[in-house]
DNA sequence: CTGAAAGCGCTTACAG
DNA sequence: CTGAAAGCGCTTACAG
C-alpha cells in the first residue's frame, strides 16, 4: 500500500497551473486575483482533497493553535465540569483549535511551560496561585462565570445568570406551599454558590423569611450533607423546601428526610441546583437548574475565537449569557396539586 | 512593557559562538559535536531560557504532537473517565503532546477531519461506527482495555487483571460469612463488565454457588438498581452479599437493602467495582475496587509515546498491566469480625 | 492582476 | 569536529 502523501498547496497550485502564492491567495479568499483563478483554484484543491497544513500555518502565524482550559481541582468528580470541556472541545475542533485541558500540577510542583494562545478559565476563584501562574504571561483570557477582581482583567467572560433561576425555584417552592425554604451550600467558596446564596437571602429578606443556610464540606459530602439536612428537619419550625447546590448530594438530602416522616415533594420540596440525569430517574424525580454546560463550554471557545480574532482589541471585554432554566419534576408538586412534569 | 520576543535556536548559537546546526545538534545530544561546545551551548541556552518551538519541531518532523484520545459516550457522567483523561494529560504535557478529547459527534454527522500522530480508544467496544472511522486512517493506536478483534490490531494495549479482582472481592465475601453472593452489571456490553462477569461465573462453577446475575439499564439506572437489589433480596434463597459494577449507583443497592431489613456490612455485604471518593464517605462506607484511573490514563499515554519513538516497528503490541486492588471497608466487615479497615 | 522570493524555527544531510 | 545550506508547508510583502 503506497503511503499517500498528503496534498500540499503547491499541489494545488501545480494543477491550477498558478504559483503558490496565487493559490493562497485564492483560497484564504483574499483580494488580488481574478474569479476566475479563484475559482480554477478551488477546484483543484477540492478534487485534491487539499487541506491547509495546521502546524505550517500557525509557524508562519507565530500561534499555536492551542487553547488552554482550566478547570476546578473537584472537575474530576462533576459531571458538569466533563460536559462543559466537550463542549468546548467540539467548538474548538469547528475552529481548527485544540484545547489543552489543564490538570492541577501535584502540590506546589511549578506548572509545566505550555505555549498557548489563550486560556479559558471555568469558575475561577479567588487566592488560586496556580491560576496567579497561569494569568502571568499575558495571553487572553476568557472566563467562565466571573473572574475575581484580584486577577487581571480578561477579555471575555460568559455567565449565567444563576440569581434569577434561584428565585424561580424559591418561588416556586412558595407557590406549592413552601414557607420555609432551606439552601445547603457547599463550604468552598465559588462565585456560583455565593450568587445562589444571595438571591436566597435576598428572596428571605422581600419575603419575611427566616434564612437557613447550611455549609457542607466537600470531603465527606455524604455525612456532612445528611447531617445538614438532618439539623434543617430537626429544630423547631424546620424547613418545608431545601435547594441542595452540591451535585449529587441531592440524593443524600432525599434519603435522609425519610428518617424525619417527611414524603419528598410533598411536605418537603427538593431540588438541586445542578441537573443530572440521575436526577430524571430518581423516585421522585427531583426538580433542578439545567446549567446547560456543553452549551456553556461552547460559549466559552466561541467567545474565545472572537478575542483571538479581533485585529481591534478594543475596550470593553467581551460578554456573554447563557441562558439556564429550571426543570420541574415530582420532589417540587407539593401536596394535593397537579404537578408540572417535563 | 516590550514584548518579548521568544528565545529561538539561533539566539542560543549566536550567543555560544556556534552555527544555529551545531547548537542543534549540542542540544538533542546528538553526536558529532565536542564536548566543550555541547557545555557552551547548554550554558547559553540555560542563560537565555530557550524552548525549542515544538510548531517547528513538528512541521520538520511532519508530526503534529497530537494524540486523540476517544472515550465513551457515557464518559461524562463518570469521574472514572475524566481521571484517566487527566493522567493522558499529566504524562503528554510531560512529553511535548497535546492531547484532544474526541467528544462523540452528533449523531451520524461524520467526524470533524482531526489530524493526529496516534490515537487512544479507552474501552472500545463492538460495532463502534465512530471508532471505526477513527481507524480507518491507519494511525497507531493504543486501547485501554481489549480492542475487539473485530478492529484491526492494535499498537499497544494497556489493562488490568479485573478478574482476579473480582476473584479477590468474593473470596473475601465468603471469609466474612457470604454463602449467596450476586453482582449486578450494567446492561451495555463492555470488555470491562464481560471480564467481571466471567470471573464470577467461574467462581460460582469453582464454589457451587447459585449464579445471581441482575442486568441494569443504564438509562434509568436508580430505578434499575432499586428493581435489581430488590429481586436479589425478595426471592427465596437470597442473595447475602452483591458486587455492583454500575460507578455511583452501589448506593441505590444500600438504599433498597434497608426495605429487607437487612444491615449493610452485617447480614449484606455490599461492594462496588469501581472505587470513588463518595464511597469513603458512606454509612457504611463501601468497600471498592480502584482502578487507579489516572495511572491508567497515565499508562496508556506512555505506551502512546513509545509506540511514536519506536523507529523498528517489531512484531507484537506493546502490552502493559496496571495493577488495582481492593480496598475493604465497612460495608463488608461481616457480622461479628473486626472488619479491615482503611 | 500575478509570480518569485523571503521567512516563521527547527533538523539534518552534505561539504569542509 | 564544525559550518553553510536546504527544506518542512504555509503566508505575505514586494516587484513586475
Amino acid at each position: 500500500m503506497p503511503v499517500k502523501r498528503p496534498v500540499t498547496l503547491q499541489d494545488v497550485a501545480d494543477l491550477a497551473g498558478v504559483s503558490r502564492g496565487a493559490a493562497s491567495f485564492a483560497l484564504t479568499d483574499r483580494t488580488g486575483v481574478s474569479a476566475a483563478t479563484r475559482e480554477r483554484v478551488r477546484a483543484a484543491a477540492a478534487e485534491l482533497g487539499y487541506r491547509p497544513n495546521p502546524t505550517a500555518r500557525n509557524l508562519r502565524a507565530a500561534r499555536t493553535g492551542i487553547i488552554v482550559v482550566y478547570l476546578p481541582s473537584i472537575a474530576t468528580t462533576l459531571g458538569y465540569y466533563t460536559e462543559a470541556a466537550f463542549g468546548m472541545v467540539d467548538e474548538a475542533l469547528e475552529a481548527g483549535l485544540l484545547v489543552t485541558l489543564l490538570p492541577r500540577p501535584a502540590n506546589g510542583r511549578p506548572l509545566p511551560r505550555i505555549d498557548a494562545d489563550g486560556i479559558i478559565a471555568i469558575d475561577p476563584v479567588p487566592g488560586d496561585p496556580v491560576l496567579e501562574q497561569l494569568l502571568a504571561p499575558g495571553l487572553p483570557v476568557v472566563s467562565g462565570e466571573a473572574m475575581p477582581a484580584e486577577y487581571r482583567a480578561v477579555a471575555g467572560e460568559v455567565r449565567s445568570d444563576h440569581a434569577a433561576a434561584a428565585r424561580e425555584l424559591l418561588d416556586h417552592f412558595a407557590e406549592h406551599g413552601a414557607r420555609a425554604p432551606a439552601i445547603i451550600v457547599p463550604e468552598m467558596f465559588s462565585g456560583w454558590s455565593d450568587e445562589i446564596t444571595q438571591a436566597y437571602r435576598d428572596w428571605c429578606a422581600e419575603h419575611g423569611a427566616r434564612e437557613r443556610i447550611e455549609a457542607v464540606a466537600v470531603e465527606g459530602l455524604t455525612d456532612s450533607t445528611i447531617a445538614a439536612t438532618r439539623k434543617l428537619l430537626g429544630e423547631t419550625d424546620p424547613a418545608d423546601a431545601i435547594i441542595s447546590l452540591t451535585e449529587g448530594s441531592v440524593l443524600n438530602v432525599i434519603t435522609s428526610a425519610t428518617e424525619y416522616g417527611r414524603t419528598v415533594g410533598e411536605d418537603l420540596l427538593v431540588a438541586a441546583a445542578v441537573d443530572s440525569p440521575a436526577l430524571r430517574y430518581t423516585e421522585p424525580s427531583i426538580t433542578a437548574i439545567d446549567l446547560h454546560p456543553r452549551t456553556f463550554g461552547r460559549e466559552c471557545m466561541r467567545v474565545m475565537r472572537e478575542v483571538l480574532d479581533d485585529r481591534s482589541p478594543g475596550e470593553g471585554a467581551r460578554r456573554r449569557d447563557v441562558p439556564i432554566d429550571v426543570v420541574f419534576r415530582d420532589s417540587t408538586r407539593g401536596r394535593g396539586r397537579a404537578g408540572e412534569r417535563v
